[in-house]
DNA sequence: TACCGTTATTCCCTGCCGTATATTACGCTC
DNA sequence: GAGCGTAATATACGGCAGGGAATAACGGTA
């Protein structure tokens, strides 16, 4: 049995993401992001987590609660602790259907990096 | 029959790109400067052609060329008219191979968002 | 009421990327 | 050899996205 010409010495790369009405809606650091606040409850503790400055979480957030129907992540400001975030339903969705397409797309990337022929 | 519930309120963007030994090989921007360069016959027409800078695609040029194994583009310097840029054959090959995947990602994404359930 | 840590918001600063500009090298034509 | 327009290369400039710092607002708790 042959071994396959191609390995990959020239792999196909590529990102995606979901657009929403004003733009970028989902992508890889959003959603990451999303899943830091679910673990660690704030979105300041969130983006401290993963090298991200408090104000660029701030505005992720603020930019896919604006575009989604439902807000992704409710924001207490204030109260036991200064407040907090916590991660919606809707958020929930949104990560899974993000990863959904995220791992298919992966998979895509692979298969036809062994189809290129260069 | 009943209409598509999702009309792609949030469709699934990306882009693609074939890496190299040293980074992106091939990507849109790279492929549209090889087929100006075929049809203006320098780089710096090209260049013009498509509001880049010289600099800039020359950097793309050099870079695509030192990471094929046979250059995509034969530069000759002086000469009648000063010089220009003609595509090889490798040069022709890499647009053909980009343009497939382009489309056939293109087709992927079309695809994926009408299965976005958001 | 004082305290606390978070959200919310503003301002400044820096690093980076690409552009613009300028200069030199090149080699064919006249 | 002079002229031409390109390739080749270095330097300086500008815009802007993101980071950092600073400050105010908030509302439970002790």
């Amino acid at each position: 049995m042959k071994e396959p010409e191609n390995q990959s010495r020239y792999p196909l790369g590529g990102r995606i993401w979901i657009d929403g009405p004003e733009g970028t809606y989902l992508a890889y650091g959003r959603v990451v992001l999303m899943e830091r606040i679910r673990e660690h409850g704030s979105i300041s503790a969130a983006a401290r987590s993963m090298n991200m400055s408090y104000r660029h979480a701030w505005e992720l957030v603020e930019s896919m609660n604006k575009q989604s129907l439902n807000p992704v992540v409710i924001k207490r400001t204030g109260g036991k602790g200064g407040g907090g975030a916590v991660l919606t339903k809707a958020g929930e969705n949104a990560i899974n259907c993000f990863w959904a397409a995220y791992h298919d797309f992966q998979k895509y990337l692979a298969k036809y990096s062994k189809r290129l022929d260069l």
